[in-house]
DNA sequence: GCCCCTTTGAAGAAT
DNA sequence: ATTCTTCAAAGGGGC
Protein backbone atom coordinates (compact mmCIF):
# COMPACT_ATOMS: atom_id res chain seq x y z
CA UNK A 1 0.00 0.00 0.00
CA UNK A 2 0.92 3.87 -0.46
CA UNK A 3 0.61 4.49 2.79
CA UNK A 4 3.03 2.19 4.54
CA UNK A 5 5.15 2.75 1.66
CA UNK A 6 5.10 6.78 2.18
CA UNK A 7 5.55 6.43 5.69
CA UNK A 8 8.87 4.52 5.30
CA UNK A 9 10.06 6.66 2.45
CA UNK A 10 9.16 10.06 4.45
CA UNK A 11 11.67 8.37 7.32
CA UNK A 12 13.65 7.58 4.66
CA UNK A 13 14.58 11.14 3.66
CA UNK A 14 14.62 13.23 1.02
CA UNK A 15 11.29 13.51 0.30
CA UNK A 16 10.41 16.61 1.70
CA UNK A 17 8.19 17.12 -1.03
CA UNK A 18 6.49 13.84 -0.24
CA UNK A 19 5.93 15.16 3.24
CA UNK A 20 2.85 14.32 4.68
CA UNK A 21 0.99 16.22 7.39
CA UNK A 22 2.90 13.99 10.03
CA UNK A 23 5.93 14.96 8.81
CA UNK A 24 5.43 18.37 8.44
CA UNK A 25 4.84 17.66 12.24
CA UNK A 26 8.04 16.23 12.58
CA UNK A 27 9.62 18.59 9.97
CA UNK A 28 13.11 19.17 10.37
CA UNK A 29 12.74 22.25 8.36
CA UNK A 30 14.10 25.59 8.95
CA UNK A 31 15.42 25.30 12.93
CA UNK A 32 15.80 22.05 13.27
CA UNK A 33 16.16 21.39 16.37
CA UNK A 34 13.39 24.01 17.58
CA UNK A 35 11.00 23.49 15.02
CA UNK A 36 11.76 19.16 15.67
CA UNK A 37 11.24 20.62 19.84
CA UNK A 38 7.86 22.25 19.10
CA UNK A 39 6.49 19.21 17.15
CA UNK A 40 7.44 17.09 19.87
CA UNK A 41 5.59 19.53 21.51
CA UNK A 42 2.41 19.73 19.98
CA UNK A 43 2.15 15.86 19.96
CA UNK A 44 2.57 15.99 24.17
CA UNK A 45 0.27 18.81 24.41
CA UNK A 46 -2.11 16.98 22.20
CA UNK A 47 -1.76 13.71 23.77
CA UNK A 48 -2.10 15.55 27.01
CA UNK A 49 -5.39 17.05 25.78
CA UNK A 50 -6.76 13.67 25.14
CA UNK A 51 -5.57 12.51 28.90
CA UNK A 52 -7.20 15.76 30.15
CA UNK A 53 -10.40 14.58 28.92
CA UNK A 54 -10.99 11.26 29.36
CA UNK A 55 -9.30 11.91 33.21
CA UNK A 56 -12.85 14.06 33.11
CA UNK A 57 -14.44 11.02 32.47
CA UNK A 58 -13.02 8.96 34.51
CA UNK A 59 -13.52 11.23 37.56
CA UNK A 60 -17.48 10.50 36.80
CA UNK A 61 -17.74 13.39 34.87
CA UNK A 62 -18.18 13.15 31.46
CA UNK A 63 -19.66 16.73 31.17
CA UNK A 64 -18.51 18.93 33.02
CA UNK A 65 -19.97 21.90 32.21
CA UNK A 66 -16.87 23.26 31.44
CA UNK A 67 -13.91 23.30 29.44
CA UNK A 68 -11.51 24.51 31.38
CA UNK A 69 -8.34 26.26 29.20
CA UNK A 70 -5.18 24.65 30.63
CA UNK A 71 -3.14 27.13 32.05
CA UNK A 72 0.34 25.57 31.05
CA UNK A 73 -0.37 26.65 27.54
CA UNK A 74 2.21 25.38 25.27
CA UNK A 75 4.27 27.47 23.61
CA UNK A 76 3.45 25.75 20.76
CA UNK A 77 -0.06 26.56 20.03
CA UNK A 78 1.07 29.91 21.17
CA UNK A 79 3.04 29.84 18.39
CA UNK A 80 0.60 28.59 16.31
CA UNK A 81 -0.42 31.38 14.33
CA UNK A 82 -2.68 30.63 11.30
CA UNK A 83 -1.22 32.06 8.31
CA UNK A 84 -3.06 34.51 7.13
CA UNK A 85 -4.62 35.51 3.68
CA UNK A 86 -2.67 33.98 0.90
CA UNK A 87 -3.24 34.98 -2.82
CA UNK A 88 -1.88 32.53 -4.02
CA UNK A 89 -3.76 29.16 -3.90
CA UNK A 90 -2.41 25.93 -4.66
CA UNK A 91 -5.69 24.38 -4.19
CA UNK A 92 -5.03 20.70 -3.62
CA UNK A 93 -1.63 21.63 -2.78
CA UNK A 94 -2.03 23.76 0.38
CA UNK A 95 -0.38 22.54 3.29
CA UNK A 96 -2.36 22.29 5.94
CA UNK A 97 -0.11 23.08 8.50
CA UNK A 98 0.15 27.56 9.53
CA UNK A 99 4.04 28.12 10.51
CA UNK A 100 4.69 26.99 13.47
CA UNK A 101 7.36 29.78 14.25
CA UNK A 102 5.00 31.96 14.04
CA UNK A 103 7.04 34.35 12.29
CA UNK A 104 6.99 33.25 9.01
CA UNK A 105 4.59 35.47 6.81
CA UNK A 106 2.58 33.98 3.73
CA UNK A 107 3.60 34.57 0.07
CA UNK A 108 3.11 37.56 0.09
CA UNK A 109 0.57 39.27 -2.89
CA UNK A 110 3.58 40.53 -4.82
CA UNK A 111 4.87 37.20 -5.20
CA UNK A 112 2.89 36.26 -7.93
CA UNK A 113 3.79 38.47 -9.95
CA UNK A 114 6.93 37.35 -9.37
CA UNK A 115 5.80 34.21 -10.38
CA UNK A 116 4.43 35.41 -13.42
CA UNK A 117 1.21 35.07 -11.82
CA UNK A 118 -1.32 37.61 -12.30
CA UNK A 119 -2.73 38.55 -8.73
CA UNK A 120 -6.29 38.53 -9.26
CA UNK A 121 -7.23 38.47 -12.97
CA UNK A 122 -6.00 35.63 -15.02
CA UNK A 123 -5.31 33.31 -12.03
CA UNK A 124 -8.64 33.06 -10.57
CA UNK A 125 -8.43 32.21 -6.82
CA UNK A 126 -10.31 29.89 -5.25
CA UNK A 127 -10.70 31.64 -1.77
CA UNK A 128 -10.46 35.57 -2.62
CA UNK A 129 -11.03 36.33 0.52
CA UNK A 130 -8.75 35.06 2.56
CA UNK A 131 -6.73 32.11 3.47
CA UNK A 132 -8.50 28.95 3.65
CA UNK A 133 -6.51 27.95 6.56
CA UNK A 134 -7.83 30.27 8.82
CA UNK A 135 -10.44 28.84 11.61
CA UNK A 136 -12.38 31.51 12.41
CA UNK A 137 -12.33 33.81 15.24
CA UNK A 138 -12.97 32.29 18.40
CA UNK A 139 -15.28 35.44 18.78
CA UNK A 140 -17.30 34.52 15.99
CA UNK A 141 -18.76 32.19 17.88
CA UNK A 142 -20.20 28.67 16.55
CA UNK A 143 -21.63 29.01 13.98
CA UNK A 144 -25.44 28.24 13.26
CA UNK A 145 -26.53 25.10 12.02
CA UNK A 146 -26.48 25.18 8.84
CA UNK A 147 -26.31 23.45 5.27
CA UNK A 148 -26.03 25.63 3.00
CA UNK A 149 -27.29 24.55 -0.51
CA UNK A 150 -23.53 24.86 -2.51
CA UNK A 151 -24.84 26.44 -5.41
CA UNK A 152 -26.51 28.85 -3.45
CA UNK A 153 -23.57 29.01 -1.38
CA UNK A 154 -21.14 29.84 -4.66
CA UNK A 155 -23.83 32.74 -5.77
CA UNK A 156 -23.14 34.53 -2.74
CA UNK A 157 -20.39 37.02 -2.47
CA UNK A 158 -17.20 36.24 -2.16
CA UNK A 159 -16.42 38.72 0.68
CA UNK A 160 -13.90 38.12 2.67
CA UNK A 161 -14.64 36.71 5.83
CA UNK A 162 -11.08 36.93 7.75
CA UNK A 163 -10.41 40.22 5.59
CA UNK A 164 -6.81 40.62 7.36
CA UNK A 165 -4.15 42.45 6.05
CA UNK A 166 -1.35 40.12 5.03
CA UNK A 167 0.39 38.68 7.67
CA UNK A 168 -1.83 39.71 10.56
CA UNK A 169 -3.77 37.91 12.20
CA UNK A 170 -6.30 40.06 14.43
CA UNK A 171 -7.39 37.95 17.25
CA UNK A 172 -5.54 36.12 19.76
CA UNK A 173 -5.17 32.51 19.70
CA UNK A 174 -6.66 31.98 23.38
CA UNK A 175 -8.99 34.81 23.14
CA UNK A 176 -10.72 35.35 26.53
CA UNK A 177 -13.69 34.50 24.83
CA UNK A 178 -12.50 31.31 23.62
CA UNK A 179 -13.40 29.52 27.42
CA UNK A 180 -16.37 30.91 27.15
CA UNK A 181 -17.44 29.06 24.47
CA UNK A 182 -15.77 26.39 25.51
CA UNK A 183 -17.71 26.68 28.68
CA UNK A 184 -20.92 26.99 26.59
CA UNK A 185 -20.53 24.18 24.50
CA UNK A 186 -23.31 21.79 24.46
CA UNK A 187 -22.56 18.51 23.03
CA UNK A 188 -24.52 18.36 20.17
CA UNK A 189 -25.14 14.70 18.97
CA UNK A 190 -25.87 13.08 15.77
CA UNK A 191 -27.75 10.42 17.47
CA UNK A 192 -31.42 11.39 18.31
CA UNK A 193 -31.15 11.63 22.39
CA UNK A 194 -30.78 15.21 23.26
CA UNK A 195 -28.68 16.03 26.53
CA UNK A 196 -31.73 18.35 27.63
CA UNK A 197 -33.62 14.83 28.11
CA UNK A 198 -31.37 13.60 30.25
CA UNK A 199 -29.71 16.78 32.08
CA UNK A 200 -27.50 19.17 30.90
CA UNK A 201 -24.72 18.24 32.88
CA UNK A 202 -24.30 15.10 32.48
CA UNK A 203 -27.02 13.91 29.70
CA UNK A 204 -25.21 10.75 29.49
CA UNK A 205 -24.46 8.61 32.29
CA UNK A 206 -23.14 5.99 32.10
CA UNK A 207 -25.56 3.74 34.43
CA UNK A 208 -28.07 4.82 32.28
CA UNK A 209 -30.23 2.23 31.92
CA UNK A 210 -31.29 2.00 27.61
CA UNK A 211 -33.83 -0.29 27.24
CA UNK A 212 -34.93 -1.97 23.88
CA UNK A 213 -38.31 -0.16 24.30
CA UNK A 214 -37.56 3.02 26.16
CA UNK A 215 -34.62 3.54 23.63
CA UNK A 216 -36.75 3.19 20.81
CA UNK A 217 -39.38 5.79 21.88
CA UNK A 218 -36.79 7.84 22.88
CA UNK A 219 -35.53 7.73 19.26
CA UNK A 220 -39.03 8.02 17.98
CA UNK A 221 -39.23 11.25 20.05
CA UNK A 222 -36.60 12.55 19.06
CA UNK A 223 -35.79 11.67 15.27
CA UNK A 224 -34.66 14.35 13.54
CA UNK A 225 -37.25 14.22 10.81
CA UNK A 226 -39.96 14.66 13.10
CA UNK A 227 -39.84 17.98 13.74
CA UNK A 228 -36.62 18.48 15.52
CA UNK A 229 -37.92 17.47 18.81
CA UNK A 230 -35.68 18.19 21.79
CA UNK A 231 -33.24 19.02 19.20
CA UNK A 232 -33.69 22.98 19.66
CA UNK A 233 -30.78 24.89 20.74
CA UNK A 234 -28.46 22.35 20.06
CA UNK A 235 -25.81 21.87 17.32
CA UNK A 236 -25.30 20.87 14.34
CA UNK A 237 -24.41 17.80 14.81
CA UNK A 238 -27.42 16.67 16.84
CA UNK A 239 -29.89 19.02 14.71
CA UNK A 240 -29.39 17.88 10.94
CA UNK A 241 -30.92 20.46 8.52
CA UNK A 242 -34.00 19.42 6.86
CA UNK A 243 -33.84 16.42 5.44
CA UNK A 244 -32.66 17.46 1.70
CA UNK A 245 -32.11 14.68 -1.07
CA UNK A 246 -29.20 13.74 -0.22
CA UNK A 247 -30.20 13.52 3.08
CA UNK A 248 -32.76 10.81 2.39
CA UNK A 249 -29.67 8.64 2.02
CA UNK A 250 -28.15 9.91 4.97
CA UNK A 251 -28.30 7.79 8.29
CA UNK A 252 -30.36 10.09 10.28
CA UNK A 253 -32.83 10.03 7.44
CA UNK A 254 -32.46 6.04 7.06
CA UNK A 255 -32.65 5.44 10.72
CA UNK A 256 -35.18 7.40 11.25
CA UNK A 257 -37.33 6.44 8.50
CA UNK A 258 -37.08 3.23 9.53
CA UNK A 259 -38.21 3.80 13.20
CA UNK A 260 -41.42 6.10 11.70
CA UNK A 261 -42.12 2.74 9.52
CA UNK A 262 -42.13 0.69 12.97
CA UNK A 263 -40.76 -0.07 15.69
CA UNK A 264 -40.84 -3.82 15.02
CA UNK A 265 -37.19 -4.20 15.57
CA UNK A 266 -35.70 -2.60 18.99
CA UNK A 267 -33.57 0.59 18.25
CA UNK A 268 -30.80 -1.27 19.68
CA UNK A 269 -30.70 -4.20 17.75
CA UNK A 270 -28.28 -4.04 15.19
CA UNK A 271 -28.95 -4.23 11.46
CA UNK A 272 -27.93 -7.41 10.78
CA UNK A 273 -30.14 -8.95 13.24
CA UNK A 274 -33.09 -8.33 10.75
CA UNK A 275 -34.97 -10.78 8.39
CA UNK A 276 -31.57 -12.48 6.64
CA UNK A 277 -34.07 -12.98 3.93
CA UNK A 278 -34.99 -10.02 2.84
CA UNK A 279 -33.26 -9.14 -0.72
CA UNK A 280 -30.47 -7.37 -1.25
CA UNK A 281 -32.57 -4.07 -2.13
CA UNK A 282 -34.07 -4.20 1.39
CA UNK A 283 -31.05 -5.45 2.95
CA UNK A 284 -29.61 -2.05 1.86
CA UNK A 285 -31.92 -0.07 3.11
CA UNK A 286 -31.83 -1.49 6.83
CA UNK A 287 -31.09 0.57 9.33
CA UNK A 288 -27.61 1.74 9.47
CA UNK A 289 -26.15 2.27 12.80
CA UNK A 290 -23.43 4.85 11.69
CA UNK A 291 -20.15 5.39 13.27
CA UNK A 292 -20.08 8.30 15.28
CA UNK A 293 -18.61 10.89 14.33
CA UNK A 294 -14.62 11.54 15.12
CA UNK A 295 -13.80 15.30 16.18
CA UNK A 296 -12.47 15.66 12.42
CA UNK A 297 -15.79 14.82 10.95
CA UNK A 298 -17.79 17.22 13.50
CA UNK A 299 -15.10 19.78 12.73
CA UNK A 300 -16.36 19.43 8.88
CA UNK A 301 -19.59 18.99 9.41
CA UNK A 302 -19.53 22.34 11.05
CA UNK A 303 -17.18 23.95 9.00
CA UNK A 304 -18.28 22.69 5.45
CA UNK A 305 -20.85 24.88 4.59
CA UNK A 306 -18.41 28.31 5.86
CA UNK A 307 -15.75 27.32 3.65
CA UNK A 308 -18.01 26.48 0.86
CA UNK A 309 -19.38 29.70 0.81
CA UNK A 310 -15.83 31.71 1.11
CA UNK A 311 -14.57 29.55 -2.00
CA UNK A 312 -15.53 28.86 -5.37
CA UNK A 313 -14.53 25.41 -5.08
CA UNK A 314 -17.10 23.17 -5.08
CA UNK A 315 -15.89 19.80 -5.20
CA UNK A 316 -15.49 17.70 -1.40
CA UNK A 317 -12.28 16.36 -1.59
CA UNK A 318 -11.05 20.16 -1.85
CA UNK A 319 -13.37 21.82 0.38
CA UNK A 320 -11.93 18.65 3.19
CA UNK A 321 -8.20 19.82 2.17
CA UNK A 322 -9.23 22.72 3.35
CA UNK A 323 -10.74 21.67 6.26
CA UNK A 324 -7.72 19.34 7.02
CA UNK A 325 -5.58 22.29 6.66
CA UNK A 326 -7.70 24.49 8.93
CA UNK A 327 -8.23 21.74 11.30
CA UNK A 328 -4.36 22.25 11.91
CA UNK A 329 -4.39 25.27 12.46
CA UNK A 330 -7.08 25.43 14.87
CA UNK A 331 -5.74 26.70 18.92
CA UNK A 332 -5.72 23.58 21.08
CA UNK A 333 -8.77 24.61 22.78
CA UNK A 334 -10.86 24.80 19.80
CA UNK A 335 -10.10 21.33 18.91
CA UNK A 336 -10.33 20.18 22.35
CA UNK A 337 -14.34 21.21 21.72
CA UNK A 338 -14.04 18.87 19.05
CA UNK A 339 -12.88 15.84 20.55
CA UNK A 340 -14.53 16.38 23.58
CA UNK A 341 -17.72 16.71 21.44
CA UNK A 342 -16.37 13.44 19.22
CA UNK A 343 -15.67 11.84 22.99
CA UNK A 344 -19.12 11.93 23.90
CA UNK A 345 -20.81 10.94 20.55
CA UNK A 346 -18.69 7.77 20.94
CA UNK A 347 -19.90 7.70 24.78
CA UNK A 348 -23.71 7.96 23.65
CA UNK A 349 -23.19 6.07 20.70
CA UNK A 350 -21.71 2.83 22.94
CA UNK A 351 -25.01 3.80 25.04
CA UNK A 352 -27.62 3.70 22.16
CA UNK A 353 -26.01 0.98 20.49
CA UNK A 354 -24.25 -1.32 23.01
CA UNK A 355 -23.68 -3.95 20.77
CA UNK A 356 -22.48 -2.08 17.71
CA UNK A 357 -18.95 -2.72 16.28
CA UNK A 358 -17.73 -0.75 13.48
CA UNK A 359 -17.38 -3.88 11.83
CA UNK A 360 -20.83 -4.25 11.25
CA UNK A 361 -20.63 -1.36 8.92
CA UNK A 362 -17.64 -3.24 7.40
CA UNK A 363 -18.78 -3.79 3.50
CA UNK A 364 -21.90 -1.73 4.24
CA UNK A 365 -23.85 -0.75 0.90
CA UNK A 366 -24.65 -2.15 -2.54
CA UNK A 367 -22.09 -3.85 -2.54
CA UNK A 368 -18.79 -4.60 -0.42
CA UNK A 369 -16.25 -2.21 -1.15
CA UNK A 370 -13.31 -4.04 -2.35
CA UNK A 371 -10.43 -3.81 -0.37
CA UNK A 372 -7.78 -1.61 -1.66
CA UNK A 373 -5.04 -4.22 -1.19
CA UNK A 374 -7.20 -6.43 -3.23
CA UNK A 375 -8.01 -3.89 -5.87
CA UNK A 376 -5.69 -4.59 -9.06
CA UNK A 377 -3.45 -1.38 -10.22
CA UNK A 378 -5.43 -0.62 -12.71
CA UNK A 379 -8.52 0.40 -10.13
CA UNK A 380 -6.11 1.90 -8.00
CA UNK A 381 -5.57 4.52 -10.63
CA UNK A 382 -2.97 2.75 -13.27
CA UNK A 383 -5.57 3.38 -15.75
CA UNK A 384 -5.38 6.91 -15.12
CA UNK A 385 -2.17 7.43 -15.36
CA UNK A 386 -2.14 6.22 -18.85
CA UNK A 387 -5.16 7.94 -19.61
CA UNK A 388 -3.29 11.22 -18.73
CA UNK A 389 0.08 10.04 -19.65
CA UNK A 390 -1.72 9.18 -23.25
CA UNK A 391 -3.55 13.17 -22.79
CA UNK A 392 -0.87 15.03 -22.38
CA UNK A 393 1.45 12.71 -24.54
CA UNK A 394 4.15 12.39 -21.62
CA UNK A 395 6.10 8.88 -22.04
CA UNK A 396 6.06 6.12 -19.66
CA UNK A 397 8.61 7.65 -17.24
CA UNK A 398 6.19 10.79 -16.64
CA UNK A 399 5.13 11.22 -13.18
CA UNK A 400 2.25 12.68 -11.48
CA UNK A 401 2.54 15.71 -10.04
CA UNK A 402 0.26 17.73 -7.83
CA UNK A 403 -1.87 19.27 -8.05
CA UNK A 404 -2.62 18.28 -11.34
CA UNK A 405 -1.06 15.16 -11.07
CA UNK A 406 0.13 15.18 -14.94
CA UNK A 407 3.67 15.62 -14.68
CA UNK A 408 6.81 17.10 -12.73
CA UNK A 409 6.62 19.39 -16.33
CA UNK A 410 3.40 21.16 -14.85
CA UNK A 411 4.67 24.75 -15.03
CA UNK A 412 2.63 26.18 -12.15
CA UNK A 413 3.66 23.17 -9.57
CA UNK A 414 7.10 23.82 -10.26
CA UNK A 415 6.89 28.05 -9.74
CA UNK A 416 5.10 27.43 -6.77
CA UNK A 417 7.05 25.09 -5.67
CA UNK A 418 10.30 26.70 -6.62
CA UNK A 419 8.58 30.13 -4.70
CA UNK A 420 7.46 28.03 -1.69
CA UNK A 421 10.44 26.46 -1.36
CA UNK A 422 12.81 29.60 -2.06
CA UNK A 423 15.07 27.82 -4.60
CA UNK A 424 14.99 29.08 -7.89
CA UNK A 425 12.43 28.78 -10.25
CA UNK A 426 12.28 25.29 -12.21
CA UNK A 427 13.86 25.54 -15.86
CA UNK A 428 10.75 23.35 -16.22
CA UNK A 429 8.43 25.67 -17.62
CA UNK A 430 8.22 24.57 -21.15
CA UNK A 431 5.68 26.18 -23.60
CA UNK A 432 4.84 22.78 -24.28
CA UNK A 433 3.70 22.42 -20.77
CA UNK A 434 -0.01 21.21 -20.91
CA UNK A 435 -0.56 22.90 -17.61
CA UNK A 436 -2.61 26.39 -18.47
CA UNK A 437 -4.28 27.90 -15.61
CA UNK A 438 -7.56 27.04 -16.31
CA UNK A 439 -6.69 23.58 -17.40
CA UNK A 440 -4.74 22.80 -14.11
CA UNK A 441 -7.55 24.59 -12.33
CA UNK A 442 -9.97 21.79 -14.07
CA UNK A 443 -7.24 19.21 -13.83
CA UNK A 444 -7.07 19.95 -10.14
CA UNK A 445 -10.74 19.18 -10.12
CA UNK A 446 -10.88 16.08 -12.32
CA UNK A 447 -7.61 14.22 -12.08
CA UNK A 448 -7.76 14.84 -8.49
CA UNK A 449 -11.45 12.23 -8.16
CA UNK A 450 -10.13 10.38 -11.04
CA UNK A 451 -7.26 8.04 -9.92
CA UNK A 452 -6.06 6.25 -7.32
CA UNK A 453 -2.76 6.70 -5.51
CA UNK A 454 -1.33 3.33 -6.20
CA UNK A 455 0.18 4.80 -9.55
CA UNK A 456 0.93 8.17 -7.63
CA UNK A 457 4.65 7.89 -7.54
CA UNK A 458 4.52 11.34 -5.26
CA UNK A 459 2.28 9.68 -2.80
CA UNK A 460 4.00 6.21 -3.07
CA UNK A 461 7.43 5.11 -2.00
CA UNK A 462 7.73 3.33 -4.81
CA UNK A 463 8.81 5.98 -6.72
CA UNK A 464 11.64 7.48 -4.87
CA UNK A 465 13.69 9.07 -8.04
CA UNK A 466 10.33 11.04 -8.43
CA UNK A 467 10.56 11.83 -5.05
CA UNK A 468 13.68 13.04 -4.49
CA UNK A 469 14.00 14.35 -8.14
CA UNK A 470 10.71 16.88 -6.77
CA UNK A 471 11.66 17.02 -3.62
CA UNK A 472 15.35 18.39 -4.35
CA UNK A 473 13.79 21.48 -5.92
CA UNK A 474 11.99 22.35 -2.59
CA UNK A 475 14.49 21.25 -0.11
CA UNK A 476 18.11 22.39 -0.19
CA UNK A 477 20.10 19.53 0.25
CA UNK A 478 21.73 21.50 2.81
CA UNK A 479 18.82 20.65 5.05
CA UNK A 480 19.04 18.03 7.28
CA UNK A 481 17.09 14.57 6.95
CA UNK A 482 13.25 14.68 7.73
CA UNK A 483 13.03 13.77 11.22
CA UNK A 484 11.24 10.48 12.31
CA UNK A 485 7.99 10.74 11.35
CA UNK A 486 6.85 9.09 14.60
CA UNK A 487 8.97 9.71 17.49
CA UNK A 488 8.48 7.06 20.56
CA UNK A 489 5.48 7.03 21.62
CA UNK A 490 3.87 9.99 19.42
CA UNK A 491 2.06 6.87 16.70
CA UNK A 492 -0.63 8.02 15.97
CA UNK A 493 -2.51 4.85 15.88
CA UNK A 494 -2.20 4.49 19.42
CA UNK A 495 -5.07 4.53 21.38
CA UNK A 496 -3.63 6.80 23.96
CA UNK A 497 -2.45 9.87 21.40
CA UNK A 498 -6.08 10.57 19.62
CA UNK A 499 -5.41 13.78 19.29
CA UNK A 500 -1.93 12.95 16.66
CA UNK A 501 -1.51 15.21 13.76
CA UNK A 502 -2.26 13.42 10.52
CA UNK A 503 -2.15 9.94 9.74
CA UNK A 504 0.48 7.41 9.38
CA UNK A 505 -1.73 6.28 6.60
CA UNK A 506 -2.73 9.37 5.18
CA UNK A 507 -4.18 9.10 1.73
CA UNK A 508 -3.34 12.98 1.52
CA UNK A 509 -1.24 14.52 -0.88
CA UNK A 510 2.48 14.54 -0.18
CA UNK A 511 2.75 18.30 0.85
CA UNK A 512 5.35 20.30 0.49
CA UNK A 513 6.34 21.36 3.94
CA UNK A 514 6.42 25.18 4.16
CA UNK A 515 9.02 27.10 5.29
CA UNK A 516 9.82 30.36 7.21
CA UNK A 517 9.04 33.13 4.89
CA UNK A 518 7.46 31.26 2.51
CA UNK A 519 3.58 30.42 2.06
CA UNK A 520 2.62 27.13 0.95
CA UNK A 521 1.42 28.42 -2.15
CA UNK A 522 -1.67 26.98 -4.69
CA UNK A 523 -2.15 27.08 -7.99
CA UNK A 524 -5.36 27.64 -9.58
C1' DG B 1 -26.67 5.03 -9.56
C1' DC B 2 -22.42 3.56 -7.78
C1' DC B 3 -17.93 4.78 -6.69
C1' DC B 4 -13.97 7.85 -6.11
C1' DC B 5 -11.84 11.66 -4.20
C1' DT B 6 -10.16 14.11 0.06
C1' DT B 7 -9.56 15.07 4.94
C1' DT B 8 -8.71 13.14 10.25
C1' DG B 9 -9.78 10.03 13.71
C1' DA B 10 -11.57 5.72 15.69
C1' DA B 11 -11.71 1.05 15.70
C1' DG B 12 -11.33 -3.49 14.00
C1' DA B 13 -8.55 -6.65 11.20
C1' DA B 14 -4.35 -8.29 9.87
C1' DT B 15 0.46 -9.11 10.43
C1' DA C 1 2.65 -4.53 19.36
C1' DT C 2 2.42 -2.63 15.19
C1' DT C 3 0.51 -1.89 10.78
C1' DC C 4 -3.22 -1.82 7.66
C1' DT C 5 -7.95 -1.09 6.39
C1' DT C 6 -12.51 0.62 6.70
C1' DC C 7 -15.81 3.99 7.70
C1' DA C 8 -17.66 8.05 9.29
C1' DA C 9 -19.49 13.49 6.03
C1' DA C 10 -19.89 15.84 1.81
C1' DG C 11 -20.90 16.54 -2.99
C1' DG C 12 -18.88 17.08 -7.58
C1' DG C 13 -17.46 14.22 -11.09
C1' DG C 14 -16.40 9.96 -13.74
C1' DC C 15 -18.11 5.93 -15.65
Amino acid sequence: MPHAHSSSAASSGGDDLGSTDEVKVFKDEGDGEDEKRSSENLLEEKSSLIDWTESEEKSGEPYPGKLSVKSDLSPVFGKFEPHPATGFNMGYLMAPYPYPNGGAHPLPVSMTGKMGLPAGGGLSLFCPGGELGQPPPAHMGIPPPYQLDSKLAAGLARTPMYPFPGGTYPYPMLSPEMSQVAASWHTPTMYPISSAASGFRSPYPTSLPISSSSLSSELYRFSPTLGGGLGLGLGPALVPPPPSKSDLDSHHSRYARSLEKGSSSSSSDKPSDSSANSNSKEQNKKPHIKKPLNAFMLYMKEMRAKVVAECTLKESAAINQILGRRWHSLSREEQAKYYEKARQERQLHMQLYPGWSARDNYGYGSKKKKRKKDRSPAELGGNNLKKCRARYGLDQQSQWCKPCRRKKKCVRYMEALAAASGTVPMPMATPQSPCSEEDVKLEEMSDASSDGDADTPLNSASSPGALSALSSLASPASEPAPAPRHPVGTNPRDANNPLSVGQLTSQSWPRAAPRPGHEVISVS
